[in-house]
DNA sequence: ACCTGAACACCGTTCAAGT
DNA sequence: ACCTGAACACCGTTCAAGT
């Protein structure tokens, strides 16, 4: 029984004769850096459970599968979202990549800079403070050697020693961490792609904690700016104390 | 035909006869609390990457889907994790639930007790600091309504105002954050269940970098516990100032 | 009452194959 | 050179079924 079975519909006639004609919408040869950017944009409107190479594929007009051309993998695609953030300050007018107006409103202007991301960012920045480092020296949020290079070189260019701008650059990186990070978790971090129930228990049996209930008013008022600001300009402050005493 | 086709080898030998005799292993019954507990030790062996729903039910000799019977879902496992983490700061001798020797010694232990936390569970502690607080005044690292209670009311029994408490509450946290997820992270944090290779490219093209060459001596040496006690000094002085000048 | 098997809809990633 | 299809080994989760 040797028939030919071979009967579906041969669609031959569109293969060869429309040549010439572009396809709908004009094949971007989709190079690494429109993937992260695009990744990027993706994890901020559907959280990190959400971005999935098989979406962000569809989402390029591609299958997952051509993304691996581009990137090794996705833990790569994640530490590449990171270092596309960090850079991106360079992009940021108010932001100075060194020192103008003396080394206090660099730090503020970068500082702010860095808040303004974390906020543009809320579901993506938790990424850059729990990624681990590549290097010892790359302390969250401030990943990127060319941004730690600007930090120094700043700081140095300004009177610092080498011991009190490393310090600096310590103090400096711990600080941000800990006010963008409660800050963006406060504001709802990662919910991902989930419905949101809006929960409207009044007081989950809080009758056990008394304080707590009390001052749940206080505890819930938002003071995420002063609480930046002040914190900030005490920063400032025992940087200068350190800096004069390296000086001395 | 209606014939008795239950002929298969139906092993009434065992069932009732030998009775009294316990499984091999002592068959514990499971509740949730063992299954979060092993979660977390499982956790700081495997990273977040290697903790999934399938073998943690193997770990505890069972079929992954034992599990929702106690845990409605891995996020609230995760949840879980978090705040049995957290509770368990209540089983350091060295922290103290309300104040004893002053609020200073108080805040001293407990920023102690914490700290020593993230570092015996490295892996485990991101997710203090990156799952979505349930309610605005849970901020990490302090996730636990207990102990935000112990906080505040701990230092209104030493003479706080509401305010100052509130405010000594809102720089405790952010502080902790940021220090010790700093720390964790140096230590590696989630590097998962993969293979670690030891990178041992010496300088990845730091020749861009100048300043960041010369001083990448300075900057990989470990003052994680000096910066922390330093800081911490640093928060209490703040928080004294803040102390007196509500109540002047 | 407690656990399991089988199934579903999804993952990340590989590799040979298409154009 | 660039993309795809099909496949593999895994996920989380459901549900009817077993004991």
């Amino acid at each position: 029984m040797v028939e030919d079975t071979d009967a579906g519909p041969t669609p031959d006639a569109d293969a060869e004769i429309v040549a010439g004609r572009k396809p709908p919408s004009a094949r971007v040869p989709l190079d690494r850096d429109t993937i992260v950017a695009e990744a990027l944009t993706f994890l901020d409107e559907v959280g990190p459970g959400g971005l999935t190479m098989r979406r962000l594929g569809a989402r390029l007009n591609v299958e997952a599968m051509s993304l691996y051309r581009y990137v090794p993998g996705k833990e790569d695609l994640l530490d590449a979202i990171v270092e596309h953030l960090i850079r991106g300050l360079y992009a940021d007018p108010e932001v100075l990549a060194e020192p103008r107006d003396g080394w206090q409103d660099f730090l503020q202007r970068l500082a702010h800079g860095v808040r303004r991301m974390a906020l543009r960012h809320v579901k993506a920045f938790p990424l850059v403070a729990s990624r681990p480092p590549e290097a010892p020296w790359l302390r969250p949020p401030l990943r990127s050697v060319d941004w730690v290079e600007s930090f120094l070189s700043g700081l140095l260019a300004e009177g610092f020693t080498d011991e009190a701008a490393v310090a600096a650059y310590r103090g400096f990186t711990s600080f941000l961490l800990g006010h963008l990070l409660l800050e963006v978790a406060t504001h709802g971090a990662d919910v991902g792609p989930l419905d949101v129930v809006e929960d409207t228990t009044p007081d989950p049996s809080l009758e056990d904690f008394p304080t707590v209930a009390r001052l749940s008013g206080e505890l819930s008022e938002d003071h995420a700016v002063e609480e930046f600001e002040i914190a900030l300009e005490q920063l400032l402050e025992r940087i200068t104390a350190l800096k004069v005493e390296h000086q001395g």
